[in-house]
DNA sequence: CCAAAGATGAGGGGTATG
DNA sequence: CATACCCCTCATCTTTGG
């Protein structure tokens, strides 16, 4: 995880390096890519180090910019020579306290066919945190040799680069080298620091005079990755491919990187079909729903699946594809739930979970909540125009329809006495569709109001509203929010297994869709520790659990990196251990509409992910440990 | 008058299905 | 091939509160 981990605070605090930074990642993949052919790739960059005039100093502060402790690296160096920087890697691997998490991480890769030779190196390059940039690594060296060996005489670039793509990556969270990016900095000093970083006087002082004076370093050097990576891609792609020089420099970075992006999807497909393929059921009913005959109830849960505690790990069906094999395999390799929310009410809400509980004898909430658009709201009917076929509501999201568009499709609809002509019968139902807009007078479609998503949610009404929430963060935050009937239908058998009621580890909490769950079903929540980094979220469920009279103990953590091994512990032995974790990561990585940022698992959100994994597993070692 | 919070409107593509 | 769908982000405008 980067410094400014997405868990606390917004992002807006630091707006100005955002984009630079997800860009600048994917190109030092795809440059690492091209200028690394073969496997001396390591020794290549080794040497490239010892050339420099510190490389011992330099060697070390590369592994140190990976996450490992100064002593550790060197006493890796001293067993092993600075020389082999593979050999020092795994050397820290070994006694690294994260160690565990990286041969897992290690094995992962290699389980998906890698040789673990090309893994480490992968790892190498791009650091642990970030699967995604080591699986285009891997893509990438896999492509480079089927295809004919690039040339290196291409690349004036290769001196150090790997491990001065390493030292760039820690600049954005080093504090001592804030300085540097201080726009207003002259340029020699700007000049001496990018080729501190290893890039040459040539690139340097090219960069800044295609920049300007007055660029940062941030710039500058997205203007030197930005030419290495046309290089590479040029190299790379059949000229067919290669697009005319464009002088505007932000559109062309845009072009190389959309370039890439397709090279690789074009990689992943053809990689992939060795792999198998997780499909999503249709109808997406999961192990059964309360209203539809199919029902399974019995699975055989994976060996290391078992608890305590029970787990219970929700996601978007429709990540990209892979999203849901990793998942899995990052959880004991259990077959995911997958469940559409059309099934217990009237909107859909196509989600993924997984989980270890039984799946017999479940039940649902009563009364069963209406499951078409007319029972869930009833003064709709009056208005719905017979050529408008919906009876279920999409899925309820984050944002809304403007007034502009209602606008518009009531001026189209009301210049016709009858039914409209087909074309803007389809126009308005695409829009409709598109926005879960709803009938709500003649001619006249509406959003829906928040108090209807929290009741199509399974939420008390008003759960949201004030307390200094505004319109907006409250369909934000219930556009993120767990479906309660769904949730509560796969829980419900909790409640005869714990009478005295359950401790709960609630990660990502939201607007507490897991208590208010439990609640409805009559579970008593002993403890529960709610992990949420939004503040007005948190306000919501400490105001819930208050006004519903709890008995037990709500504790509030804004920020799951503070719940590391210690503090658990800590919590543990107070209220004693777990009985259930759950918890939804971030999906707008994954989500389908997000048009700027769909990375994937290894976005900057959704790789919270990756902190639930961690958390769980220290919550399953204490609880064995217990035993 | 200003700054900050809130509301608004514009905006694409991946994945599955037939 | 077309069609449907999706726990969305960003820049800009508007409102609010001092």
């Amino acid at each position: 995880m980067n410094g400014h981990s997405s868990a606390n605070g917004d992002d807006d605090d630091f707006d100005w390096d955002t984009e630079d930074e997800l860009e600048v990642d994917d190109h030092a993949v795809s440059r690492s890519g091209v200028t690394v052919p073969g496997e001396e790739a390591v020794l290549q960059s080794a040497k490239a180090n010892s050339s420099a005039e510190s490389s011992s100093s330099k060697v070390t502060g590369h592994f140190v910019s990976m996450g490992f402790r100064k002593e550790m690296v060197a006493k890796a160096i001293e067993e092993n020579g600075e020389e082999n920087t593979n050999l020092i890697l795994e050397a820290l691997l070994q006694y690294s306290e994260a160690g565990s998490s990286k041969s897992k991480l290690i094995d992962h890769f290699k389980g998906m066919g890698f040789s673990e030779e090309m893994v480490l190196k992968a790892i190498q390059e791009n650091g642990d945190e970030n699967t995604d940039s080591i699986l285009e690594t891997l893509l990438t060296y896999a492509a480079l040799e089927e295809s004919a060996p690039v040339q290196h005489a291409d690349c004036d670039y290769e001196g150090g680069f790997l491990d001065d793509f390493s030292d760039f990556s820690d600049i954005d969270s080093s504090s001592d080298s804030e300085e540097f990016l201080n726009p207003d900095s002259d340029e020699e000093s700007k000049l001496l620091f990018l080729t501190k970083m290893g890039y040459s006087e040539a690139e340097a002082s090219t960069a800044m005079e295609r920049c300007g004076p007055d660029s940062s370093i941030a710039e500058l050097t997205d203007f030197i990755c930005a030419a290495q990576i046309a290089k590479a891609a040029d190299a790379l792609l059949p000229p067919e491919e290669k697009k005319p020089f464009c002088t505007d420099f932000k559109k062309r970075r845009k072009l190389d990187y959309d370039l890439l992006k397709k090279k690789k999807m074009k990689l992943e497909r053809r990689f992939g079909d060795g792999d198998e393929v997780l499909h999503l059921p249709n109808p997406m009913l999961g192990f059964g729903v309360p209203t539809e005959p199919f029902q399974r109830t019995q699975r055989v849960l994976p060996e290391a699946a078992i608890g305590p505690p029970y787990f219970y790990y929700e996601n978007v069906a429709l990540a990209p594809k892979g999203v849901w094999q990793t998942i899995s395999r990052f959880l004991y390799d259990i077959e995911p739930e997958f469940v559409d929310s059309k099934y217990f009410c009237a909107a859909a809400r196509k989600r993924g979970y997984i989980h270890n509980l039984p799946i017999d004898n479940r039940f649902p909430l009563v009364p069963l909540p209406p499951r078409n658009i007319h029972e869930a709201l009833p003064l709709t009917k009056k208005w719905w125009p017979s050529w408008d076929p919906r009876t279920k509501l999409n899925c309820l999201q984050t944002c809304v329809a403007s007034a502009r568009l209602t606008d518009r499709i009531r001026k189209a609809v009301e210049n016709y006495d009858g039914d409209p002509p087909a074309n803007i019968q389809k126009f308005v139902l695409e829009q409709c569709r598109k926005w879960n807009l709803v009938w709500v007078g003649r001619n006249k479609v509406a959003p829906l109001e928040p108090d209807e998503v929290e009741m199509l949610l399974g939420f008390p009404k008003n759960h949201t509203r004030g307390g200094g929430s505004s319109r907006t963060e409250r369909y934000k935050s219930l556009g993120n929010s767990f479906q309660v009937d769904t949730v509560a239908y796969h829980l419900s058998v909790l409640k005869d297994m714990f009478p005295g009621g359950i401790n709960v580890l609630s990660l990502f909490s939201g607007i507490g869709g897991a208590e208010v769950a439990l609640y409805r079903l009559g579970v008593r929540l002993k403890t529960v520790v709610s992990v949420e980094k939004s503040e007005v979220n948190r306000n919501i469920v400490r105001c819930w659990w208050e006004q519903t009279n709890q008995t037990g103990i709500l504790i509030d953590i804004p920020d799951v990196q503070e719940l590391n091994g210690e503090r658990l512990e800590q919590l543990m032995s107070i209220h004693g251990g777990f009985d259930l974790v759950i918890g939804g990561s971030p999906c707008n990585n994954l989500a389908g509409s997000n048009r700027h940022h769909r990375d994937g698992l290894e976005g900057r959100e959704s790789s919270l992910f990756f902190d639930y994994c961690r958390i769980l597993d220290l919550v399953r070692c204490k609880m064995a440990e217990n035993r």
